[in-house]
DNA sequence: CATGAATGAGATTTCATTCAT
DNA sequence: AATGAATGAAATCTCATTCAT
């Protein structure tokens, strides 16, 4: 009995290991080429398995890619929560949102070039797939949102419309990626994108 | 002779109407549907002409995509720089600005949608046709980063990094249109979204 | 005008022939291998042209294969009815029903062939596109039920079920053509297989 | 070596079962979906057992669906053999057969609809496997063509062609059977398939 | 200049078969 | 003997691009 249900547990633990090499495997690609012009060879090779490989995890190149992309997203979001719901005080909160996204994009390059360029997927057209990845924007943002409006209530923020603030600090997060990212801008090894982020944000809403 | 320039500018006048017409017809299906899923034979359709009419005048799907974006992006931007120029005062040149960029987005919903669909493809991966929209978005910035760098030494502004700044205010924009856009945020009809962005950003910078 | 006429009617022309010649070709590839191991590609090259322009004409491998069946089949029934209805008296309207069968089968062995491997398909299980097909096949032998039930009706056919004397007419003619065909009989070539058919039914069937 | 003999026959039987297992469960997925939409998954999962142990016991998808066909083909025929052998006198004989027919057809549903949609199969085009069926097929035409030739030489039968004639009453079975099948005739419960056949076919023949 | 039929490279996806466990 | 994860050949279908009319 114990054998099998270490049985199960190891095919159980092989399956996703599996799954977490493909997704990894498939921002790297997606992230380095976009979603068009990355193919299920590519992603295949870059995993190391067979293209039919992918079809036992995955059923199409769509629901890879969304996987590939929230799996990550879903991770920093709530990485995200811990660390606000830790930390005292609006100012500390911010911060410590920041602090996370800006980890977790230094620190997992492939997420945050797949991130940035198919970014305008998730606000502009598309299927099914993309909606649970919707859910965790809205999510996300809605919580930091929160506690914009518990930072207006306090006073400590100008009163204003939280939602749409919080919205746009993620957007002032990704904007110091793709500056980068793009090679346009922040290259100076002293530009830091975090502290610029903060003080352009809290200067412009604190009370 | 006259007749022969009259003869040229009238067939340059045609081309150039047939271009726009081409370029505007591309906006709105890019824009409906992204770069992937669009097909040169929608963009025909809706051009009025046949598929190897495209080809007369752009040498690729590529090329119409780029030449799209960017034809009516330099509009933006000239017209920008001639409000900016225009206006006297730090306040006024940075609202002047923002002024520009949400008429052209409120106006032209088409080349809206596909600056914020497809924006990630200019920060990302990419061929040889990007470029150009590349030197606009540079050049748009670096623009913005001088009236900026004047205002911080006039003491107008807190000093800072003036290009990364401008990027940034550039992207709080697309933010804004990208959230109603999505419907994720910013649909209440009382939202300002020009006021939000300025209010944001310019107790964010200033002295 | 005249020359618009003429061009469409030329388009036209070249459309329909386009087409004839597609479904001539898809039945002697289904006819010589059988649905599933008939490939699009080598449809396209028994037809002379390229794989993508099969489908300017048809939108799948399983419409060509419906079509390339139906087209011909309705010629037959067509004629069938034609001739059957040019004969006077029960005996000479089966005779011409068989009559026309056999000639059909005979001079375009490709649909032969392919209505007998695939002939199963129709009665069993399968997507939409067999229905045109199925309705045809019930059409022929409603009509020639009828000529039965006026035989029954006149005295000159025992009485009995007319539509299933009809199919078991129609299928005798396929049982004669399937023997031929896999070689298991029929072979003799004093064997007369119209006369056979004829004469079995016809004795079977009447008064 | 009492044990090693009851060893091997058990072994022996229980290989058989499986065989036997397998093979129904075959008819069952072929039947209801056709050849190349059936996989071997499916007929797998109707088997109960996995994926590879077919191949322990088959070689192919093609061995499994030929003997799946011919096992139960051979019981037929062999069954209708026996019985004819049993009866006396021409249509003695001539009933026996299609009864025998009948009744696996209507006892075995799932290998009805196999046979029927894929008898096309084996007159058609096709691989080695399928030849022992063709075999069974000729055998059994040629068995039933004897009693057919017994009977013309008694002078109980018109005279003409034994192993044509022999056939066509063998498509005449199938085409009841594909009738209601289809769901196109032989619908009304009063129609009694077995009668209809054998009253066309025998005055049809009779002398 | 304009057309749109034709092309064929290339993408996704399926599934019979194998083989390490 | 039994399993089922992995494979990869092969199939269908799409669509940017060309070119004869």
């Amino acid at each position: 009995m114990n054998m099998s249900l270490e049985g199960k547990t190891r095919r159980q633990a092989l399956t996703e290991f599996r799954e977490a090499e493909i997704l990894a495997a498939a921002r790297k690609v997606f992230g380095e080429h976009g979603f068009a012009a990355s193919t299920i060879e590519m992603i295949a090779a870059a995993a190391g398995v067979a293209k039919g490989t992918l079809y036992l995890y995955y059923s199409s190149k769509d629901e890879i890619f969304w996987n590939a992309l929230s799996s990550r997203f879903r991770e920093m979001i709530a990485c995200g929560k811990q660390e606000v719901d830790r930390a005292e005080g609006t100012e500390a909160k911010i911060r410590a949102s920041l602090r996370v996204r800006f980890e977790f994009f230094r620190s997992d390059e492939a997420f945050m070039r797949m991130y940035l360029t198919e970014f305008g997927q998730f606000c502009g057209p598309g299927g099914l797939h993309r909606l649970p990845v919707r859910e965790l924007y809205t999510e996300s943002a809605a919580y930091l949102a929160q506690v914009l409006a518990e930072g207006m209530q306090k006073g400590e923020l100008r009163p204003g419309d939280p939602l749409e603030t919080a919205m746009a600090l993620m957007e002032l997060t990704k904007a110091v990626f793709a500056m980068r990212f793009s090679g346009l801008a922040g290259q100076n090894p002293e530009f830091d994108g975090e502290r610029f982020v903060f003080n352009l944000f809290w200067n412009g809403v604190k009370a």
